[in-house]
DNA sequence: TTATTGTCGATTGTCAACAATCTTCCGAAC
DNA sequence: GTTCGGAAGATTGTTGACAATCGACAATAA
């Protein structure tokens, strides 16, 4: 049986404030270092510490803070290195998520991974760098979806917060455009095609590419 | 200028209660699928309720715990679907590790796994159950350790909780024993030897033997 | 001047009372 | 008998006040 209607979404105000951090810390409200009072925040969304608190400690462990005891807690100010780590994972998992899916790709899957390339290129022509990114991870996201595999996509997850909190701030920092528009034509005919060792060296090669255009930003003057 | 002086271990209560809830359902004082009372533990423990939701929260983002808002919170209880993603994961994860640390191995890494072995067989002459299945863990974190990949180690280690749930859980249930005397023979000696793409063959037949294992307690009677 | 100690403000950690929500169970209406 | 509604109990969610800790700065003594 089908969903009738949709669930009402009852939240408790802990996970509204962590989907609202997560989001003020992807758009840049709050900056890679800055730092994060508790009271400050409480009083901004209109709730006590303790739903706040907890929270924050929701993503401490996603990463995307870190606190000393009893002195202070900061937003991730992922290093060169950090960055690399999540490029040579996401090619492992992704890898990984292709080989499970590759056999049982069916219809549904090919239409979403056109549907989503096409939002990406779209997003990308009206020149929109959050909404770019958005969809750049979008579209990597299908295939971990399409593994069933929990674990996976929940790895996924993880890494996929980190990354865009670092494209997102160093986009705005130096002014850099999003992806290009032809930077995923060949992800996405391979993943349509037939030949599974294509996909993965073309999976190797793209997070060498991203990889590299990371070490890039860190170079600049 | 060396440490004069051991550091006071100084931390919060919100710490030393998710280690202690950790060590709880390890060793099976919280049984998978019992609930969890926040009123009841926080006393136990001699704490309010506040750092106790924070160490509940910080095992339910480590899987170890499941909960239902304003409802209950339960001990995981993995299904077998659960462990199968656990050891295909672990399989990838682990081969990578493998990949990483190969041409850097050095007589640290030579020693270590050697010790981490001897001690494993030393448990289980001992008849020591639940240190044997720590003792094999430690032995299967070596390789990961010495990866140098920050993020690979705490993939591992959010693995490494659950599986040590579900095997420890397990065992007591059903008497079986732990870890068969020569299981990690073949491991050691491949992990000390020259041939990655064998290392390689035996982490994914020593996952399909965990895998078949685990299968094993779910169909008994 | 320089090293040490005391003090203060800022921030996080903890507590106990109170509110909201969910489940269960019981009784009434049909 | 079945279904509906609502009260009761259990549990989690939230709050505001208070305590502990840290870092910096000033006061002090050599």
């Amino acid at each position: 049986m089908g969903q009738l209607v949709d669930l009402l979404p009852r939240s408790t105000f802990r996970e509204q404030i962590s989907v609202k951090l997560r989001e003020a810390i992807m758009n840049g409200s709050l900056a890679p270092g800055s730092q994060i009072v508790e009271s400050r925040l409480a009083s901004q969304f209109g709730v006590s510490r303790g739903p706040l608190r907890e929270a924050i400690r929701e993503l401490i462990n996603e990463g995307l803070l870190v606190s000393r005891s009893y002195t202070s807690t900061f937003v991730i100010d992922l290093s060169k290195d950090d960055v690399q780590e999540i490029y040579s994972i996401r090619t492992v998992l992704e890898t990984f998520a292709f080989e499970l899916v590759w056999e049982t790709r069916d219809d549904w899957f090919r239409d979403e991974i056109k549907r989503r390339h096409a939002a990406l290129l779209e997003t990308i022509d009206c020149g929109a760098d959050d909404e770019s990114i958005a969809a750049e991870l979008s579209l990597h996201s299908l295939v971990y979806e399409a593994s069933r595999h929990k674990l996976l996509v929940s790895m996924w997850n993880g890494l996929k917060g980190r990354l865009q909190i670092y494209w997102a701030a160093h986009h705005r920092a130096h002014g850099i455009r999003g992806p290009k528009r032809e930077s995923h034509d060949q992800y996405v005919a391979l993943a349509l095609g037939d030949d599974l060792n294509a996909m993965k060296a073309e999976i190797s090669d793209h997070m060498k590419r991203g990889a590299k255009v990371t070490e890039a930003f860190l170079e600049r003057p």
